[in-house]
DNA sequence: TGGTTAATTGAACGGTGTTCATTATCGATT
DNA sequence: AATCGATAATGAACACCGTTCAATTAACCA
């Protein structure tokens, strides 16, 4: 069989995204394979490997999915209303902290799949894909400005990745439950945990800790 | 051919954990397999399902092998001599992360393997595996109890928790190169930055940072 | 020594991602 | 309207994968 016209290049992407980010509403990626969505697609693994240059790039493509949904909630974690004032910058942080960890934990699979998945050794991430993530650091960048103006540049990126790295961590080891906690301790509580000591921290200027903090 | 007595089931289980460690220094656990590690120690592939019961099971114990050694760098970052006065626990603290981090860095293959590493949803991870969890956990509290010696056990247990998540965040995104970062930040800056900040807020007692830090 | 036990195996099974020659259709040209 | 070249799509083939299991045979014990 050669030349269906049934569905445009484009709407092969679709849906084929399309279906695994439902599939992954479910059941984790480590089940699927690309003969699987091939099949529920309508069409052929070969198809799928000429149209999207191999399994791993198809999965990419889930993933800038299932980023800019996330992108999309911690955007939208800042508004409460579209009449109110913003949110003060700490308040705004924390709502977009929880955001991320409530995404992980609601898309656990889609989320794990985002960090799990890497290409073979040769092939780079796109340029659409980095620029998806540099959106999610500028919003945690504009609000760190707000709380700190006198901060550097290079201060900034590294604080912004800081803090995200810390929330991520958390998420991580929420979403994959390797907290192993004898107790059971609130996923957003410790989010606001870290936030609140952190930014306290932060905000207090740089004293070095090896002579604070003497209690 | 059957029962050979060439080795005892201990003996299999060092040599197959071995050659998977030292295949792990050089390269990624994905292009691993049962079958080539059956080739190289010179058993057949159902002589390993045999012994470990499952491939997964047999890389649960090469985590095993990877933990003890990571808690064993770990411990040993604190004491910089043998007859040296132990050393303050923000210090030691800070030496834990960093240790941690290099771990990840240094060895980053047998490092991901541990936190990628999936069991079938049946299979509960064994007692032997969560004790070893555990007795990293108990390393920061007990630092953490001396910087703090007022703060409640709960309060301890979650605070560890969101310090190593943040710990485990910066050598997540460190070792999978995903910070993107258009400046190169220094990982061990990051541990710093992140120690640093939090331990302050953190001893700087429970100001609600709602109201404080009003920039 | 003979019988029992159990460790080990290789073949088979149903899966995987990827390659590629073949084919059938489309779009344009005559 | 017929033809032709380009190309989207395919399915068979390939080399793997983890796992199962009947058959085998070495070790052990009575």
């Amino acid at each position: 069989m050669a030349r269906r016209s049934d569905h445009s290049a484009q709407q092969i992407t679709e849906m084929t995204v399309a279906w695994v980010q439902d599939y992954l509403k479910g059941q984790s990626h480590q089940q699927l394979s690309l003969r699987q969505i091939a099949k529920a697609i309508g069409y052929s693994p070969g198809t799928l490997i000429n149209h999207f240059g191999s399994y791993a790039m198809l999965l990419l493509h889930v993933n800038a999915h299932t980023l800019d949904a996330l992108s999309d909630t911690m955007a939208g974690s800042t508004v409460v209303g579209s009449t109110m004032a913003p949110l003060p910058p700490q308040q705004a942080l924390l709502a977009m902290a929880k955001a991320y960890l409530n995404f992980a934990q609601n898309q656990p699979y889609a989320w794990r799949l985002v960090f799990e998945h890497r290409l073979a050794a040769e092939e780079a991430i796109p340029e659409w894909q980095l620029h998806r993530i540099d959106q999610m650091f500028a919003q945690l960048k504009a609000q760190l400005i707000r709380l700190n103006p006198s901060a550097s540049e290079d201060g900034l990126e590294q604080t912004a990745r800081v803090l995200w790295a810390g929330v991520h961590g958390i998420s991580v080891l929420a979403v994959e439950d390797k907290l192993f906690s004898p107790i059971d301790i609130s996923k957003e509580h410790m989010v606001e945990n870290l936030m609140t000591h952190f930014l306290s921290g932060w905000c207090n200027g740089e004293t070095s800790f090896t002579q604070g903090a003497t209690l």
